[in-house]
DNA sequence: TTGTATGCGTTATCAT
DNA sequence: ATGATAACGCATACAA
C-alpha cells in the first residue's frame, strides 16, 4: 500500500481512505491512486485489515457428517447457493464439519473464538461445545438453516415440513390407501417430529387411527438413509397387515427400499405406493419415477444468507425468528390408488 | 495475551512462545502460562498471527460449477475428505466456486493475492485467470485433483481413468461384445480423452475397428449429467446397428440412459449391457444394479491434501509430480453376455 | 530461559 | 480533502 501511496505522490492513508470508502476522498486523486493500485497490482490484505478492523469476512458453515451421504444433492446445492449469495456480499465460505469426538468440535471452536469468521450458517440441532465454550458463547450472529431452532434463539430457515407431508399423507389417503409404512429419521428429531406429525394430522382429520401408520428406522441413530430403506423391508415382510403406501423421509430410504421390496416381487405403485422427501433429481429416472417432495434448499440457502448478514450488519429492525420455505410435492408414478381395497 | 501474561507473571512474548514453540521454554512457566490461558479462555487471533508470519492457515478447493450436479457423491466426499485431513494438520478449507462469469474468477483470485489461502486444490480444467494474475501467479502451492495436470507443472492426484475404462471393455468384449456406444463428457477433456482412450485401447487389443464404438454427448460443452443419457437414448435409437453395451462416463448419464431406454422396450442387461463411472452408492440400487468404476474420491482427497502439505512445508525432497490411486470395477447385474450374438 | 522492542499491512484518530 | 501517526495481536531478533 505504501508503493500505491508513493506512485500516486499521496499519503498512505489516503489510499486506504480511496480504497476503503469511495466517498471520502477527491475524484482525482482517487482515480490517480486507482491507476498506481492497478499498475502495481496492488493486492489488498485481508489479514492486515481484519485484524485492523477487528472483524474477518468468512462466514462459516456447520455440517453434521450424517448430511454426506446419498444420492440427494442437499449438500452440493446448499453450499453452492450460499457461497454464491456471500460472494455476492463480500464474504467467504469455510467449511466445518461436524464429526463424532471432539476433535471436530474444538476445531469448529477454535475459529469464531480466533476472530477468524464472522458468523455462522448451522445445519445440525446440536451445536459444538467443549470446554464450556460454545458457538453460542462466542458472539456469533448464527443462522439455523433445515431445522427450526428459533426457540433456542437462532433465527432459522425451514421448510414446511410439517405441512408438506400431512399434505401428501391426505393425498394418500384421498387415493383410498388406509394403512402405511413411515421410515423414519432418528426419532425425536427436529425432522422426525415436524414429519411423522404431520402423518398424524392428516390421519387425524381423515378420521383414521393413529395405528395406521407403522414407524420404521427411527430407532437409529445415525446412519446411510439406503440403510434405513433396507432395513425398512425387514419391518415391512414381517408385517401380518401390509400397508399399501409407504411415507419415506429421505429419497434414499426410498430407494433403497425400492429396489429391495420390488426383488421380493412387490409391485409399485400396484401393491404400495412411495412418496419421498428432498427432490433428489435422480429420483425422476427411478423405477418407477418416485413422487417426492422437493425441499427448495437454493432458495433456502440464500435466505440463510439473507438472514445471517442482516445479522451481522445489525440492522436496528428486528430479524425475522424464522423464515419457511415452502416445498413442493413433485407426482409421479410410484403413487396411485392402491390395486386391492382393502377389508 | 497480554492479559495471560500479566496473570501468569511473565512477558508477553514468554506467553508467545509457549503457545506456539512447545520447546523453548520453561516446563514450569509453560504450565504457569497454560494454566492461565485456560483460566481466562484466551483463544489466539488467527489474523494477527497470519499477518505477522504472512502465512495463512487456509487452504482454498476450487470447484467447477458442473461438479455440482448429479446423484454422485464426489463433491460432499471429496469436501469430507480433504477437511477431515486439513484439520489434522491444523489447516481450515475455504470454498471457491468455479461458475461462469468473471465475478466468481476474480473473487477466487482475491484470495491468494490478498494473502487469506495458503495453498489450494484445484478440480478444474481451467484455472481462474483475470486483469492478467493467475492462480498460478500468485506463488501459491496448488495441487490438481482428478485431472492430471502435471504437464502444466501442477503435482496431481488421479485415477487410473484410461487403463480402467480399458479393462472394462476388455471384459465386455470378452463377454461377446462388439458393439458399443460410448457416453462422453465435453469433447477433448482430460476424462474424455483419457477414458475413451481406453476404449480404443481395449477395441485395438482385441483386434477391433475403432467404429465399432459409437460416440454421444461429447458435444456438449456443460450441463448434467442426467441430460446426457437422455441426449444419447435419442442417438440410440436412431442407430441402424444397435450397440449391445454402452460405456458411460458418469453414473448419472447411465443411469438416466437406462431409465428411458427401459422405457422404450429394451432389456438390460438382456438388449443392452451399461457400465458407468463414478461409483455412486445409488447404483446399487437402480434396476438392474448397475456396474460402475468406483473412483476412490477420499483416497484421492487424502492424498492431494498430502501432497499439497508437502508443497507447502517446502520438504527439500522432490515432491511427487503425479499420484494415481487406482479405481475399483464394481460388477453388478446391468452387465451381462448379449442376448443376441451379432451378424 | 526470559524480557524488550520492532514491525507485519491496515484503518482510524487527530491534525492540518 | 489530505497527511502524520497510533494501534490491532502476535512473533521474532536481540539483549539480558
Amino acid at each position: 500500500m505504501s508503493e500505491v501511496a508513493k506512485l500516486a505522490g499521496v499519503a498512505i492513508s489516503t489510499v486506504s481512505r480511496a480504497l476503503a470508502n469511495p466517498g471520502r476522498v477527491n475524484e482525482k486523486t482517487h482515480a490517480k491512486i486507482d491507476a498506481a493500485a492497478r499498475q502495481l497490482g496492488y493486492p489488498p490484505n485481508a489479514m492486515a485489515r481484519g485484524l485492523r478492523i477487528g472483524k474477518s469476512n468468512t462466514i462459516m458453515i456447520v455440517l453434521p457428517g450424517s448430511l454426506y451421504y446419498g444420492a440427494s444433492q442437499v449438500i452440493p446445492q446448499i453450499l453452492q447457493s450460499i457461497n454464491k449469495a456471500l460472494i455476492q456480499s463480500g464474504y467467504n465460505l469455510m467449511i466445518a464439519n461436524l464429526d463424532r469426538g471432539a476433535g471436530s468440535e474444538r476445531h469448529i471452536l477454535d475459529l469464531p473464538f480466533g476472530g477468524a469468521v464472522r458468523g455462522a450458517i448451522i445445519l445440525s440441532s446440536k451445536s459444538p461445545e467443549v470446554d464450556g465454550r460454545s458457538l453460542a458463547s462466542a458472539g456469533l450472529p448464527i443462522v439455523s438453516m433445515l431445522l427450526d431452532m428459533s426457540d433456542a434463539g437462532l433465527p432459522s430457515v425451514v421448510t414446511n415440513d410439517h405441512e408438506a407431508v400431512r399434505d401428501v399423507t391426505a393425498e394418500l389417503i384421498g387415493l383410498g390407501h388406509k394403512r402405511f409404512l413411515y421410515l423414519a429419521r432418528p426419532e425425536g428429531s427436529y425432522h422426525d417430529v415436524e414429519r411423522f406429525g404431520g402423518v398424524l394430522k392428516a390421519l387425524d382429520a381423515a378420521g383414521m387411527p393413529e395405528n395406521a401408520v407403522v414407524r420404521s428406522g427411527g430407532n437409529l441413530d445415525y446412519q446411510q438413509g439406503f440403510q434405513i430403506g433396507l432395513e425398512a423391508v425387514k419391518d415391512f415382510v414381517e408385517l401380518a397387515e401390509k400397508p399399501t403406501a409407504v411415507i419415506a423421509t429421505s429419497d434414499d430410504m426410498a430407494i433403497s427400499f425400492m429396489s429391495r421390496v420390488q426383488g421380493l416381487g412387490f409391485r409399485i405403485p400396484g401393491d404400495l405406493s412411495i412418496v419421498s422427501f428432498d427432490g433428489s433429481p435422480v429420483c425422476e429416472f427411478c423405477s418407477p419415477p418416485l413422487s417426492t417432495i422437493e425441499q427448495p434448499v437454493t432458495e433456502m440457502g440464500e435466505a440463510a444468507v439473507a438472514l445471517l448478514l442482516t445479522c451481522i450488519e445489525g440492522a436496528e429492525t428486528s430479524i425475522e425468528r424464522r423464515k419457511v420455505i415452502p416445498s413442493k410435492l413433485i407426482l409421479r408414478e410410484s403413487m396411485a390408488r392402491p390395486r386391492i381395497e382393502q377389508e
